[in-house]
DNA sequence: ACGGCTGTGACT
DNA sequence: TAGTCACAG
């Protein structure tokens, strides 16, 4: 639902800026050969030649549209290019259009506050640069203005053709007895004009934009004059604009809120709007939704620009309709597998480029019943707390789906039988990460990010499903060996929970101490203790070893995981970094005295300690290599070099018990990437 | 039962 | 908070 902002009493400069046609503009800079041709991107299918996801202007003025098929647009054009995004594991793999938009983003930011909006879409507030250029240099100063700026569509100014044009759009701008909105609109026009040329310079992309007092009316006015050009909405142009706007062209009104303004109060266009009350508006919508109604229809939007130039979120998902709809536990953990791939390789190069760690993992799947359930539920989707590494994902979210599953299913959804045919049909899958935070860059993180895997319930059944384990237990075990959902319903509930997972340890880590830095990098052989994860957990061929019973009643709630720790970080950096260098205290008796402080000391904590310093601790240079290739890049990175400066002497070696066990200290494989 | 794949934001 | 829904492109 929309929501009421209220507006700033200051005149803004706002910007909305539009790629036009994006993603054949990146196929056509890779195949330049295609420029100034029909052209359109598809998204391959096998399907009446795939789906067409963006389309040129050539190819628009053929007639061909978006939400065509590619058979359709080459009946209605047939020179049509038919370009194919790229596929990897068996999906659409949008990467190249999403650092095509970073370029962008990263050219746009210089001039001012700057909100990515989506992959091809930027809004910018450039309220500050225009007024330092009203004060400055004001446009009637310049000896001669830009010709991009010159070639602006301002809304309410009559537009006759050639020279007369751009002169008036001079004397618009330059006009002595303006308006001061007017004067920073001008600023405006000539900030954006340059940033356009700007963009299409380095990245020889062409954009549309809108330049207005608000992002509503900006991005209103970006798709005015596409492409390649902009368009200015003065502040005495809104009015009319609006009253023959037809309501559903608006933001947030061309779904179901639009279509009940058109069949409740037979509203056409958002003008219409200015006849009913703002209580007429908000008995039918909600205050909210009404203020906000009543807001638009005068041209009012308080929405600020939210300088954020990075996703906050990152999903990767597939849709598998009608015949292909996925009907064995093991087909949908094969694609659960590729998506969460996906989704780590871009979890790891936001960790490497931009270091930011994401917190939660949820998965989401659509599903329709076969004919004989007619039970409509939705397929729910599941969060969990997200550890990094591929295998953890993927068994995470492979978890996540059987909890999912046996929601949808309910208490009928396990068959006696072993029979082949589920009763269920899956349409979709998705998963994502999202709480995604930056951490601090240097050396200091590792020992933190060891400190919490090490401490962290593995979010592995017990710990992410919460209450979800009494409903699937043993939710793991199936993961790694694909067993049948009958399988696991046949097992008693409240019980074994298979888990390799750690005791909880609160979430107030905060307080906890770290070694300081220089007497962990414990060159020596003897090494302090250094907690890491029992390596044995690598594949999906993985025994589940480390068995133990799962009390589900007292587990997390509240579970830590590595983002508090960097959140924490990112709080009190200078407290956290003087607790690390005055503390001497051993890493063990510090945690043990973290865990009894903690709110919940129940026996788990307790049984937890022992656990803790028998099974899981580790020498440094006994860290298992499946458990360090399963760190974040960016950790793995630090933590080479902080082995590196800290040479041991003599490396002792490997445990001798296996073959998963190598030496980190020896061994480093090349850096992927 | 299709437009696929992503992403954001509000509500509860 | 986690999960759902709406919306956009």
């Amino acid at each position: 639902m929309p929501v009421a902002r209220p507006e700033t009493s200051d005149a803004r400069v706002i910007a909305h800026v539009d790629m036009d046609c994006f993603y054949v503009q990146v196929e056509q800079r890779k195949q330049p050969e295609l420029r100034g041709l029909p052209t359109a991107v598809v998204q391959y299918n096998e399907w009446q030649g795939g789906a067409l996801i963006a389309v040129s202007y050539e190819a628009r003025s053929c007639g061909v549209k978006r939400s065509m098929r590619g058979e359709e647009a080459t009946a209605a054009c047939p020179e049509i290019q038919l370009v194919q995004v790229p596929v990897a594991r068996g999906k659409a793999d949008l990467n190249t259009y999403r650092s095509a938009g970073s370029e962008v983003v990263s050219i746009l930011a210089r001039s001012g506050r700057c909100e990515r909006a989506s992959i091809d879409e930027v809004y910018l507030d450039l309220t500050d640069a225009a007024e330092s250029m009203l004060a400055d240099a004001p446009p009637e100063s310049l000896e001669s203005i830009d010709e991009e700026a010159l070639k602006s569509h301002i809304l309410g100014m009559s537009r006759e053709d050639g020279d007369d044009f751009k002169k008036s759009v001079r004397d618009w701008i330059c006009r002595k007895g303006a308006d001061r909105r007017d004067k920073l609109l001008g600023c405006g026009i000539i900030i954006v004009a340059e940033l356009r040329k700007q963009v299409l310079k380095e990245t020889e992309f062409s954009c549309s934009a809108g330049i207005a007092h608000n992002k509503m009316l900006a991005k209103l006015a970006s798709g005015m004059n596409k492409p390649a050009q902009q368009t200015v909405v003065p502040y005495s142009a809104v009015q009319e604009l609006l009253s023959s706007l037809p309501i559903k062209k608006m933001k947030q009104l061309g779904g179901k809120l639009g279509t009940s303004l058109q069949t409740d109060f037979g509203i056409d266009t958002v003008g219409d709007l200015l006849q009913f009350s703002e209580t007429k508006l908000q008995e039918h919508y909600g205050v909210n939704t009404g203020t906000w109604l009543w807001n638009i229809a005068r041209g009012i939007s308080g929405e600020e620009v939210q300088g954020r130039l990075l996703p906050k979120s990152h999903g990767s998902g597939k849709t598998f309709p009608g015949p292909r709809a996925l009907r064995s536990l093991s087909n949908v953990q094969h694609w659960l597998n590729q998506l969460c791939e996906e989704l780590y390789e871009r979890l790891s190069s936001d960790l490497e480029q931009n270091k930011r760690i994401a917190s939660t993992l949820t998965l989401h799947a659509s599903a329709f019943g076969s004919k004989d359930s007619d039970s409509h539920k939705k397929f729910p989707s599941k969060s969990c707390p997200l550890r990094y590494g591929v295998t953890k994902i993927q068994e995470d979210a492979f978890n996540l789906f059987q909890a999912a599953l046996r929601e949808y299913m309910g208490p009928f959804g396990t068959k006696p039988q072993g029979n082949k045919k589920e009763t269920w049909r899956i349409t979709g899958l998705s998963v994502s990460a999202s709480k995604i935070v930056d951490i601090p860059s240097g050396t200091s993180s590792i020992m933190r990010y060891f400190q919490s895997q090490s401490t962290i319930p593995s979010c592995s059944t017990s710990g992410c499903l919460q209450e979800d384990v009494a409903v699937t237990p043993s939710a793991s075990e199936s993961c790694s060996e694909q067993k049948s959902v009958e399988t696991q319903a046949a097992m008693p509930e409240e019980d074994i929970s298979i888990t390799d997972t750690l005791p909880d340890l609160d979430n107030s880590y905060g307080n906890m101490d770290m070694v300081p830095e220089k007497d962990v990098s414990c060159q020596s052989n003897d090494a302090k203790e250094f907690l890491t994860q029992s390596g044995s957990n690598r594949g999906t061929q993985t025994k589940t070893n480390g068995q133990r019973i799962n009390n589900s009643k007292e587990k997390n709630k509240g579970m830590p995981s590595i983002v508090d720790i960097f959140k924490n970080y990112n709080a009190t950096p200078q407290s956290q970094q003087e607790t690390r260098e005055d503390s001497t205290v051993s890493l063990t008796s510090k945690r043990a005295n973290l865990s009894s402080s903690t709110s919940h000391s129940s026996e788990v904590n307790q049984e937890g300690e022992d656990r803790r310093e028998t099974e899981w601790g580790y020498k440094v240079g006994e860290i298992d290599q499946a458990v360090f290739d399963e760190l974040p890049y960016e950790i793995q990175r630090e933590f080479r070099s902080f082995l590196r400066h800290n040479k041991r002497p003599n490396a002792g070696k490997s445990k001798g018990d296996g073959s998963a066990s190598s030496s980190i200290a020896h061994y480093f494989p090349p850096l992927k990437k």
